[in-house]
Formats: C-alpha cells, sequence, structure tokens
DNA sequence: CGGTACGTTGAGTCATATCAACCATAGTGG
DNA sequence: CCACTATGGTTGATATGACTCAACGTACCG
C-alpha cells in the first residue's frame, strides 16, 4: 500500500482507540494539532531519531512498533522500552531540551504522526490539564525505570527473562494462536533483558523443556505465566 | 541545635542559595508555599517516607543529604539517586499519583520543608512557566535512569564503580582536605554500583593500590580523575 | 564489658560471558 | 541457476567476574 492510498488519522479519533493523550485538547487545540502534525510510515528497520541528535519534534504511533534503545559499548544496545500505538517517543528530548538520549528503530511496520516541538511546548502552557497529564506520564516512566534497575541490579538473567516476557505479554498481548503479538530477535531479548544473545537462547530453550513456553522461530507462546511468575519473583 | 533555634528559611531566599526550582514564582505563589509548607528536620537514619505509601507531599531539602532507594530481593537495596539542597523529593508519586515507589532516608543530617501535594498540583495548574521547569526536571531525570540502566547491564562493576566515584565527585565536591563530601558506607557505595559490599571493598583497595584514590575510613579522596575516567568508560 | 555495626580478607562456587563452530534461510549478483 | 554473503539461531567448551560464606578485626556505644 502507497503512502497516498493511507488517509491520516484524526487525532480525536486516533485518541479515542488508542490511548487517552489527546482526549483532554479543546477543540481548536486539537485542530491545530491535526493541521501541524506530519504523517510519516516507516518499515521494520528504519530509524525515526538516533542518540545525540538533537529533535524538532516527537512522535505519535499510529500502528505498529518501536523499540527505544542506548547503544552502550562496543555498540551494543539495551532496549529501554517499546512503544506501541498511542503512546509518543522523543517528548523526553522536546521537554528537557536535551539532545535525544536514545534512539528509535521500528520494529513493526509503522504509521506515525510527527508533532513539532513548539506545538507540545505552547499545549503545555496553555492547557493546564494537558500539562498534568504529560507529567503523569513522564513520573510514571521514572517510577518504571526505578524498577528496571533494581531488577538489573539485584536479579539474575533467568529471572530477569522470565520477567520480561510476563511483561511483554501485558504489553503486546496474544494472537489467536496464543503467540505473543510482538516478534523479536533473540538479540533483541537479549538487549532488553541485558545479557547475552547465547544465554537469552539457553535459558529460553530451558524455558521449553519446563512447559513453560512454546517457541516457534520468533514466535514465542506463554504456556504457564504461575511458573514465570515464580521464576521472575515479580511478587519479591 | 534544637529544632526552635533554626529560622525557617523562606523559599525565594533559599531558591537563591541551592537552586533554581521556585525562581519563576509570583510573590503570591510564593507566599501561599511560605504558608503552607511546613519545616523539619531529620538525622542520619530517619526515614522520610517509605515505598509502597501514599504521599501526601513532596520535599524540598534545604540542607543535608537524603538517599532515594528501593528495596529489592532479601530487602537489599537499590540507590536511585542522592537528593542534596535544592533538589526535591518524593514529587513523582505526587505527580502520578502512584504510591511512593522508594523510601528516603537520611544520609547527612538535612532540613526540609514538607510542602503538601495539592499546592504543587495547583501550582503546576496555574503557572505554565512552572510546569515546564517541573516538567523539565522529570524528563532529565528520565534520560539519566535510562543512562543508568544501560550501565548496570553493560558494564563491569569495576567500570560502574569507577564512574560512581566521579559522579559523586560531580555531584558533591571536596572539602578542604580534597575529600568528597558525601560519606557512605561500603554497603551503600555497593548499593549504588548494584553489587555485593565485598566486591566493593577489593576494588576500592585496588584502586587504591593503583593510586587512583585515597582512603580514610569513610572518607574518599580521587587522587587520578583521568585515570577513572578511562576505568569507567564514560567516553564510549 | 558485651553488643552491634561496619570493614576486611580468603577460599570456593556458580552464573554468565566469551569464543568458536556449525546450520538454516534468504537475498544478491554474475 | 548457483555461488556468495549476510543474518540469525543453536550448541559446546572454556574462562572468569562476581557472589557467597565464613572468619576475624575494629570501633564505637550504652
Amino acid at each position: 500500500m502507497k503512502q497516498h492510498d493511507i488517509p491520516v488519522p484524526f487525532c480525536d479519533q486516533c485518541s479515542m482507540e488508542n490511548g487517552a493523550l489527546f482526549k483532554n485538547l479543546t477543540r481548536e487545540e486539537a485542530d491545530i494539532i491535526n493541521f501541524e502534525k506530519e504523517f510519516r510510515q516507516f518499515r521494520r528497520g528504519d530509524i525515526l531519531y538516533k542518540e545525540g541528535s538533537r529533535i524538532s519534534g516527537f512522535y505519535c504511533i499510529h500502528s505498529g512498533i518501536i523499540k527505544v534503545f542506548k547503544t552502550g559499548l562496543d555498540g551494543k544496545e539495551q532496549i529501554i522500552r517499546f512503544a506501541k500505538p498511542g503512546e509518543i517517543i522523543a517528548y523526553r528530548s522536546v521537554l528537557s531540551n536535551e539532545v535525544a538520549c536514545t534512539s528509535a528503530k521500528v520494529i513493526d511496520d509503522c504509521q506515525v504522526c510527527f508533532i513539532p516541538s513548539e506545538i507540545l511546548i505552547s499545549l503545555v502552557k496553555s492547557n493546564p490539564t494537558y500539562a498534568l497529564e504529560i507529567l503523569k506520564l513522564a513520573c510514571h516512566e521514572l517510577g518504571e525505570a526505578n524498577s528496571f534497575i533494581t531488577d538489573i541490579a539485584q536479579k539474575t538473567v533467568r529471572e530477569r527473562l522470565a520477567e520480561i516476557l510476563l511483561l511483554l505479554l501485558n504489553d503486546f498481548c496474544i494472537d489467536e494462536q496464543n503467540y505473543l503479538k510482538i516478534s523479536l530477535t533473540r538479540e533483541e531479548l537479549a538487549n532488553i533483558v541485558g545479557t547475552a544473545t547465547e544465554s537469552v537462547i539457553r535459558l529460553l530453550s530451558e524455558f521449553k523443556t519446563d512447559k513453560l513456553v512454546e517457541l516457534n522461530g520468533r514466535k514465542i507462546k506463554i504456556l504457564n505465566q504461575k511458573g514465570l511468575e515464580k521464576i521472575s519473583n515479580v511478587f519479591n
């Protein structure tokens, strides 16, 4: 399907389907965004922005999945989070007025709206409810980052992998055949967990032997959620 | 010195000395805070709030140092950050409207102002500049958290310890004798780095042998900053 | 003086990283 | 059409960083 064949989604409708981030806008504010935003499409592997670059706006995901990651030593990626429909990325850099501290790469072909920085800033200034909304978002993400820090620092790779599988299940749900609706390479999995690719492979096949998961190439089916919870120590 | 002997600091003056967080307030806004806030003093070891508790306000540090940490498996602490004069803590929970995801404990005797949640919320709503300011703060912290995640996931304990020493140097400066102005137990150091106490001890004494640091009980003097930078791989 | 918290060191163990080889698949170009 | 290459997945062997456990020293405190 070509770019011009796809109708540009309107924020108010997209908000209803995908999330609530723009639900508190006035008619005029929504109109401004709809007018100023730029609709873009990307395919798996495409890069939306790179760590260290100055960013002129943020992206609101309409469809698809994007991974947000930092590049560490030897170019090894550390995946910070995934963004899915209804979520926004790059807002951190815009609001802190710093260069991007992460890169963003497409996992699943996606459609996004690019919204210029000024719009976000002026929105925050003119609409207190919205300001609070986005503050809430940032603070929530901060809380998740703190948990992740503690996990990586204290849990074993095995525990973390089990936990990540559960998180993915929670964030992306399952398809008709009960497979996780997100498809990652073993290396990507390793880059979330913070370990080596080989370790993920070994542990996954252990989980498979233990009937905790079913593997089919990149597709993963969670067979025993309770078992994974036990391994992951989610309930301390 | 007893509590009543100490004059309650006024925000406008404290802001000038310690930081800029309240510098954009109108006269009335500052007056409201000065009127509503509650001045409190704590000593080393005191707990300001605990993970999991609902918080009714945030703290602005006037003097002293506070550690913010999460409690992980087996009660092991993971230190998320330190708060020093001019900085605020607990604002995350207030703004995200979640229970505290961390605990806060006094490292160096401190004087703080406790400011009720409603004040912060209404300030964000009524003063867009302030809202942006605090958004910036949250987003900046988020960026730091992301870096920390990548570090813990990818660097060795040795690298991380060197990096933490440099960060402490940067955040807390040195006294007349060039000792770091923050005094931590080995265990606390371990709980920042995310390792075992014994590992910190061994590495520190290695650093000492290599003339990178000088140790005097809990007091640490950085002798060779460049050397530590090299070890820590701060410049990738 | 016993108690408690902290610091230090040594020895042993284990989880995980690293290195290397190999296979499967798909895309590319001559 | 086949050789070529790149990418991803898997497995085994090996190395080692870091944790754990245990013992002991030190200092401070009531």
